[in-house]
DNA sequence: GGACAAGGTGAGGTAACCTCACTATGAGGT
DNA sequence: ACCTCATAGTGAGGTTACCTCACCTTGTCC
């Protein structure tokens, strides 16, 4: 816990450099593994916020070019999100420094305990459901 | 990150059943750390939150008779804060299901792979600054 | 004994959530 | 066609856990 803690804090720094919040992060990610666009309820489902709050993050995201809302052709109701180009440049240079971070956090292992973490860590995770 | 975010979810929610919030149950750990007594200023820094929020804190703390506030005798700005009885008592059952928590999480290993996971990760936060 | 520092808190603000209520639209039954 | 009910999104207003700034009281040092 200590661990992903420190990590959690490094990575906060960076996004805000860019003045990027943590949860505007987040919903960047979730919208940049579907670039056909999506929901706003879906987004909110993927980020496990109420649909309500789906619509603050998503006004703070357009306000600042990173996604557009468009009206979906096939229900008026609806509206679908996707990522200006912007807003996916912001999605690359995001992970280049989650990466860069993770790397900087265990560079300190020998690549073999390296691998044996992500083992024991992956089955951790993927068995306890 | 996964795992960490799985621990807290899990731990948070059996916070929520004793009606304790996750920054007060840290501080409640923080203050169970020095049984002597500690000043708001200090318990601030450790929470690495300003101390205007520590003073809130203790409020709700107190509030709910789990500290206790009293006056220094050697500083008559100060306030020492010390955990009462029924705050001690709750540290200890909050400390019993956060080891149970992990044991859960954790219980998918064999003990050797657990020591092997332990190592390296006090590796890594140790030498990591 | 006056200037400045330190301890704590009142007032008021923000971010990121929430619920509830409402409008507009879609879908199914009669 | 019409009525009912469900679904998509959002306005209004609330909560939690933070924040800064200003303030009062008390200690410290020259």
């Amino acid at each position: 816990m200590a661990l992903a803690r420190r990590v959690r804090r490094a990575y906060a720094d960076s996004l805000a450099a860019w003045q990027v919040t943590p949860s505007q992060s987040r919903a960047l990610r979730v919208l940049s593994s579907r670039p056909e666009g999506m929901r706003p309820s879906v987004l909110a489902e993927e980020l496990r916020i109420a649909p309500r709050s789906a619509t603050e993050v998503v006004d703070a995201l357009e306000e600042r070019g990173w996604v557009v809302r468009t009206a979906d052709p096939t229900d008026r109701r609806a509206t679908t999100l996707t990522l200006t180009d912007n807003g996916r440049d912001l999605v690359g240079r995001i992970d280049d420094v989650r990466r860069q971070a993770s790397e900087q956090v265990l560079g300190v292992l020998p690549e073999e305990e390296r691998r044996t973490l992500h083992e024991i860590l992956e089955r951790v995770v993927g068995e306890d459901q």
